[in-house]
DNA sequence: TTGACATGTCACCAACCGGTGACTACCTTG
DNA sequence: CAAGGTAGTCACCGGTTGGTGACATGTCAA
């Protein structure tokens, strides 16, 4: 008669290390960024925290994994678009919409982005760096016009990305702002077409006005 | 001799509940609120825990009270700002930027905010009602004319809105958004221009395009 | 003076956290 | 068969957290 302790260890390293780094990411949506830890993990993955310890060599260096290994960041194709546009008024409601819809399609990357704006973690630091490069890679592909619109392009861009940015993770948790529903698809199209009249307008009407 | 325990206890229940509120907004300001908790608030006001439950009846009771107690929200007077406003431009720039430097002045309402976005708690339930109530009464006071301005208004300022916020939250830890130094006063100023030509070619424009 | 009450100190609790060492079970290589 | 490495389990450590009960000390009124 057999009293193994170990019905069904698995023993398969990298299944297992596949199952941490997905715990990672479910805990991540459901409960949120406070709640990632080495219990709350290994409990998540239904395995002995030492193992974290041993395949990954502690909570930090996973993270790091689990940043580096999914897409987590848009590719730079996917902020382009397929083909090309030359009115810059059109290319850059492009770039802004694009980016809004590959954010609104991982809640991973937005549960970090929501992290990122309020403290300070390694994780976020890993992924800040990456989506740098991203960001000037895409930057090295924009015409020169785009910076000589007659106007502070700069602050006009920072004011709408962060304005849809934030809109994102605020649609995490709350279904209606200032009078625009964000919970849903048609919230979000308004929003887009917003974002078209704005763009249209500071391209079109640059030279008028100083 | 006396070997009195105690050298000097104070004795004044209203100091010590002074000095406990007091603790929650210097602790949320230099730490955050991923800090907070009984342990810390007592450490940092000096004072035993246990007086944190006899006298507020745990963290959350305290931290409503301290909510309610500040001056969390700016008044509406000091958004609407104080000569009367008649062209939707102006007016609508001028909210905007008196929001903006009305957060700005008040730190302990952004790390509030901040907190709002990653997680749901009792206090920035409590804080969320009276930004509504506030916001009601600021949309009561403006003039028909701007809801039917030709285009998505609430979109519109939904977006800018949004994006200001968005870029006061990330000032508290980074430096520059996009290129714009948000760290510094200047930064702000390239922002309010922004803001000002966004409204100006908005609502002077409206009736053009579709 | 005596008692009631308010104020504050202290010790303690169970639960959780990150982290580590010792162990068993298994597979592969000789 | 034996040896060695790998995969996984388990028990434990110190430290911190939220929370409570017991107690000392001061103040004030009867």
């Amino acid at each position: 008669m057999r009293v193994s302790k170990t019905p069904i260890p698995a023993r398969d390293a990298d299944a297992t290390r596949a199952r941490i780094m997905a715990a990672v990411g479910s805990l991540l949506v459901r409960e949120g960024f406070g709640a990632l830890g080495v219990n709350a993990v290994a409990r998540e993955a239904g395995v002995d925290k030492v193992l974290i310890y041993r395949y990954f060599g502690g909570m930090d260096p996973l993270l790091e994994a689990w940043g580096n290994a999914s897409d987590f960041w848009p590719s730079v194709e996917e902020i382009l678009g397929t083909e090309p546009e030359t009115d810059p008024a059109r290319l850059a409601a492009g770039l802004l919409k694009r980016h809004l819809r590959a954010l609104r399609a991982r809640p991973h990357t937005l549960e970090v982005l929501a992290w990122e704006t309020v403290a300070r973690h390694p994780l976020t630091a890993i992924l800040a760096r990456i989506r740098e490069a991203r960001s000037e890679q895409l930057m090295a592909t924009l015409p020169p016009s785009f910076r000589e619109a007659g106007f502070d392009v700069e602050a006009f861009s920072a004011l709408l990305g962060a304005g849809l940015q934030h809109l994102l993770l605020r649609s995490r948790t709350t279904d209606v702002f200032n009078g625009v529903p964000i919970g849903t698809g048609e919230g979000w199209l308004r929003l887009e077409a917003a974002v078209d009249a704005l763009c249209s307008r500071m391209f079109s009407t640059s030279a008028i006005r100083t």
